[in-house]
RNA sequence: UGGGCUAUCGCCAAGCGGUAAGGCACAGGACUUUGACUUCUGCAUUCGUUGGUUCGAAUCCAACUAGCCCAGCCA
């Protein structure tokens, strides 16, 4: 196992953070081995935040050849639906993890937090209160002020395993009695005085129905939850660090032997979007997006409806790292991954989102020529494809310019450009409606520069892709942005919802895409990666979603 | 103002007493049948501030400053 360590230290080289050195220190010792756990309470869905703390787990585990659970912490009835875990189950298996053995619910281990928490009882170490949560508060203290004693904090053992046992049967209503454990109600650390660990909730379970109406809080369970799963590093995001003395006092105290160390790293920010769940659901409920798989969310299913891909996610968070200070990711890192994994996966494909007619006066009516075009030029795995070409074209308004800017390397009056795979063309006359709108370009061809013939006569600076007027698909173009934007009224960083977040075009792509499926992704062209939508695209009405442009470094001026 | 944590390039982030890795972004050059990709080059004499220890400090010490978290019978 040393050995091991040795090699995963030196794979890891200068790239490793602060886990690894815990882990490592830990695995020298007395640990043989490491295993992790993914705990989301299923109250809501995933998002990217999640998903860093995913690849954390799961891949510390199978970097050091041990395991993660996947565990539901579903302590709170009243929050929780299995509808969010199916979700989440299909959001961690489409990210390409597999978890050790079945599922695992903190609420298959009621009974034994249960009996955890008479043995408490029975040592004196927890007490049923009545105080309301409102006294509760008072006798709390505040931040700078120690708490008092709760007047029911000494209470025998037997009248404690009494009342509790009546909680249990659902004797009392809500809110008129807990349990909490009695440490230390001067604490400076808040969580320490005298925490409550039970609470009274006559609400159904959405796996134990109503066998219980009493619950256990989070920083009794989870504690217990990694005891008995023989978790070793309970790795969860900063907020918790405070509570880790309560962590460690549960688990001490609670009989069993299993000692998991809690690890705290800081929940991933990201510029142009927000990440708590309120404000995602929100948005929701506000109709203001497309549900949480609208592609413009940060969520699991919204960036997989949108087209990124696992590879992409999962290297977007092996590049952010992992420490404890508070930060904002770019969001152009994520774009970055993406179009970096998409390059050599898509095909390329071109279509015409604002089309503008061309006419090649000398190229022969009726006459229609399949031009062979490789679908991805870096990946020779691809293939090629055949595509129609004849006398009436589409090509992108913004590559024609009646007076050029300066470095304007496509078609203008008398200028010659390539069509890409098929022929040069020069600009030769222009069409205008009344207004003055362009409504036609005409072109001549030159029939010796045809694509693949070898032609080296000339060269020319602009290749246009274009699309054949007779075979081209109409379909819908959903071009995507930014959800939000800063909000310069509110320097506390509440954001806004980006107004041109979407875009919908009408475009006209080339004929072979006609037959494509939801989730397939293509690069149309100079333009963007773009993905087949999965709910709203039909065979005959094509929906594509813009996943991310393609860089720029064109600035007409 | 009690306690906990954090502070290294525009954004992430290595660094663990021996003289500032890397990625993204950005800028410029080459290449190009995608102004993409690829490639080359540039991009912190300086590590929140001020002192101190040391031959030597981002790394150790002290004092400041700033930001985040905690007063749910949420997680």
């Amino acid at each position: 196992m040393s050995e091991d360590i040795k090699e995963v230290s030196e794979e890891l080289g200068s790239t490793g953070n602060f886990i690894h050195s815990y882990i490592q220190e830990d695995l020298k010792g007395k640990l043989n081995k490491l295993y992790t756990r993914f705990p989301p309470e299923p109250n809501g869905y995933l998002h990217i935040g999640h998903a860093k703390s995913i690849c954390l787990n799961f891949g510390l585990a199978k970097l050091y050849g041990g395991k993660c659970n996947l565990r539901f912490d579903d302590t709170n009835p009243t929050k929780e639906d299995n509808e969010y875990v199916e979700a989440i189950e299909e959001d961690v298996k489409w990210l390409g993890f597999n978890w050790e053995g079945d599922v695992r619910f903190a609420s298959s281990y009621f009974d034994t937090f249960y009996d955890v928490a008479v043995k408490l009882i029975k040592e004196g170490k927890a007490f049923v209160c009545d105080l309301t949560a409102e006294e509760m508060k008072q006798y709390r203290g505040t931040l700078s002020e120690p708490g008092k004693n709760s007047p029911y904090r000494d209470r025998s053992v037997e009248e404690n395993l009494d009342l509790f046992e009546r909680m249990k049967n659902g004797e009392f209503e809500d809110g008129s009695h807990t349990l909490r454990a009695k440490i230390d109600m001067a604490s400076p650390n808040i969580n320490m005085r005298d925490p409550v660990i039970y609470r009274i909730a006559h609400a159904s379970h959405h796996r134990t129905g109503n066998k219980w109406c009493i619950y256990p809080m989070y920083d009794f369970a989870h504690p217990l939850e990694d005891a008995i799963e023989g978790i070793t590093h309970s790795i969860c995001t900063m907020e918790f660090e405070d509570h880790r003395p309560l962590y460690d006092w549960v688990v001490a105290n609670s009989g069993l032997k299993a000692k998991p160390r809690q690890i705290e790293f800081a929940r991933l920010g990201m510029t142009n979007t927000v990440m708590s769940k309120r404000k995602l659901r929100a948005l929701v409920e506000n109709g203001l997006v497309d549900g949480w798989d609208d592609p413009r969310m940060p969520t699991i299913s919204g960036l997989r409806r949108r087209g990124y891909t696992p590879e992409a996610i999962r290297t977007f968070c092996e590049k952010i790292g992992v420490s404890k200070a508070n930060s904002r990711v770019d969001s152009s890192l994520l774009d970055y991954c993406i179009r970096d994994d998409l390059k050599a996966k898509a095909k390329v494909v071109m279509a015409v989102l604002d089309p503008v007619k061309v006419i090649i006066d000398n190229y022969p009516e009726g006459q229609v020529e399949f031009m062979e075009i490789e679908n991805n030029p870096e990946n020779p795995d691809l293939g090629t494809r055949s595509v129609p070409f004849s006398k009436e074209i589409y090509i992108e308004r913004e590559d024609f310019m009646e007076v050029p800017v300066k470095k304007f390397f496509r078609l203008a009056p008398l200028k010659e450009v390539r069509l890409k795979g098929a022929y040069f063309v020069t600009c030769v006359g222009i069409d205008k409606d009344g207004d003055g709108n362009i409504t036609a370009i005409h072109c001549t061809y030159d029939p010796e520069t045809r694509s693949g013939s070898g032609f080296e006569g000339r060269k020319v600076k602009g290749t246009l892709h274009w699309v054949n007027a007779d075979t081209a698909v109409k379909a819908e173009a959903r071009l995507y942005d930014y959800m939000m934007l800063d909000n310069p009224d509110d320097p506390d960083g509440e954001m806004i919802m980006n107004p041109d977040s979407l875009v919908v075009k009408e475009c006209l792509i080339e004929p072979s895409v006609k037959d494509a499926k939801g989730g397939d992704k293509f690069q149309f062209m100079r333009n963007g990666y773009y993905c087949v939508d999965t709910k709203d695209s039909k065979e005959g009405a094509l929906v594509f979603n813009r996943i991310v442009p393609l860089k720029s470094s064109f600035k007409a001026k």
